[in-house]
Formats: structure tokens, sequence, C-alpha cells
DNA sequence: CCAGATCACTTGTACCTACAAGTGACACCG
DNA sequence: CGGTGTCACTTGTAGGTACAAGTGATCTGG
């Protein structure tokens, strides 16, 4: 079978293993687990909703959604920010920030488990290149990937 | 960063592509054109529900929403399955057929586009093995790239 | 041969996501 | 300063998916 077309195969699957291990452990969704973490990773664990919805790859009317559920969770807070009328941040409260410690461990045991695991080294590596390149396609802007422009800050 | 975290990324972008070419040229989700692709290559065009179920990675309450919507469209005909009363028939339908035939260049065209010609000729050779040994992990069985068992038959 | 278990679905309900419309807040131009 | 346009969200509605329960048909043991 063509390489191609193992790789939809691929893509189709992944996101249900991941995304169940999240929601087994975590009761969390694959999204919500990636809010989480960039808000995380973020200064002072806050970040504007625009730019989270751009690091998540989401529509602002999904993100507002998702952040709205995980507020009355106690995961998240929103509230207006200072310097800008129009804008919410969104920050991670404590008890969102013990989740997302509590989960990544077995997260990563996850892909390492579905995918590193798999893998011989130089397949790693191979695959670090290959998903280089797609990614200058799919997200040329770096948006996912943490190399987003700065200037603009809470 | 970690090669698993762009092949996250990579995975979380992909199926959106592919979903929104569909969409767009043929108002049929990725799922759905899962469904009659399958059934195209079935002999007669004639598959049980749970056979395409399993290859399409689906649970059958999902699969059967689908295909009753499919039906509704005239694209997917359904019938009892003679040697077993309690198993359906899904069968495609010419229209069904037709629509294959004509959608499929274009998504092949959107992969192409959006994975073989952002790669080098290595890459996409090593993007086969990568892809073979993360399915032996996500699907042993080969359910998704047509490995399946065919003793059973409708 | 017939009661219970299993199988192959279908239907119903709840949740999640996408798209469209609406609401204040800022920005620029005269 | 107003008025217009844009921005950053929020809310509402429709469509798709997951889980649970229900319906016949088939198998199995006594």
């Amino acid at each position: 079978m063509a390489a191609w077309r193992r790789l939809v195969a691929v893509v189709e699957l992944l996101p249900g293993v991941l995304d169940g291990q999240l929601r087994r452990d975590a009761q969390l969704t694959h999204f919500d687990y990636h809010v989480l973490a960039m808000l995380s990773e973020a200064p002072h664990r806050v970040l504007r909703m625009t730019d989270l919805a751009t690091r998540t790859n989401a529509t602002l009317p999904r993100l507002s959604h998702v952040v709205r559920r995980l507020e009355e969770r106690g995961l998240v807070e929103r509230a207006p920010c200072p310097s800008d009328g129009r804008a919410t941040n969104a920050r991670l409260t404590e008890a969102g920030w013990a989740t997302v410690r509590a989960t990544a461990p077995g997260h990563v045991a996850t892909v390492r488990e579905h995918v590193v695991d798999a893998l011989s080294p130089e397949q790693v590596t191979q695959l670090a290149g290959i998903a280089d390149a797609l990614l200058r396609r799919l997200d040329p802007d770096g948006r996912l990937t943490g190399a987003l422009d700065q200037s603009r800050r809470p």
C-alpha cells in the first residue's frame, strides 16, 4: 500500500488513542489538555483568549465554550485584560496547574508507548525531519509549535 | 522540540485539512468518504455493517447514523442480509460510486500536495516504514489497511 | 424444543464543535 | 469630539459523535 495511505490511517487512529487515555485518566479531552498545557507554559500561566486560540489551532467560539467549561470545573479563571478592555485573559488556577502536573506524565507515557517505543532511534530522527517538513506546509507560522511572535503580551 | 510533539501537531492539523477539502468539494466528511471508499473496494460494493465498522474504525452506532444520512442522500442502500437475519448489508449505489470516482482524484491531490510534495523521495520511503511500525501498535489486526480476515462474507 | 444468552444492529439522549449573529471596546478620520 | 469600522470575544443554533438502552434474530444447553 502507498505510504500516504498508511499515514492517513495513523492520523485517523492516533488522536483516538491520545484522547481516550486523557478522558479515562483525567476526564479531559485532548483539546482540553492542550489548552491547559499551553497556559501552563505561558508566563504567569496567563494568556489572552486570542493567543490561546492560535496556539491551540481553535476558532474563538470553540475556545470560548471550552474555557467556560474548564472555568466551571475550577481549572481556569477568566478576567478582563487591564490594558485592553476588549480582551479576556485566561489564567490557569492552582487546581488547573495541579491537574496538568498530575496528567502530563501519563500522557507522555502514552505517546512514548505508542510512538517512540514502536520506532527505532533512526526512525525517530527521521520522523523529526518529516514532521518538520509537513508542518512547514500545515502550519507555516509555527502557531502550534511555539514559534509565535511574542509582541503582544497580556 | 521533541519529535513526538511535532508528530502530535501534524496529527492535529492534517485531519482538518483533509476534512475541509472533502467538505468543500463533495459535501462529505472525511469519515463519510472513508465509508464510501471501503464500500467501493469491496466485492459487489457490498459490506456488512459490522465489517464496515471495523474497516472504518467506527463504533456501530456511529456507523448506523452516518449510513442513514448517506442513504437519505442516495449514495448507499441498506438491505437485510439473506444469510443472516440479524445482519444488514450496506451497498454503494450508482450515485455513490459516481461520487467516489468524482471525489477521489481531488482527495488524492490534496494529500499529495500537503504530504508527498512536502517531502523528499527518501523521506517518503522513511515515512512508509515509520507508518508501518506505528500501525503495528495502533492497528495490530490491520483493520484499516485492508489486511482483514476474509472468512465472513455477506 | 424452548428459555436464556448473545449478536447485530437501531434509536434516544447528552455532549462537543462549527458557523452565524450579536455586544461592548478600541482606533482612526474628519 | 462624534461616526464609522474593526477587534475580541460571547451567545445561539444546527449538525455530528459517544454512550446507554431497546429490538429482533440466532445460537446453546437442558
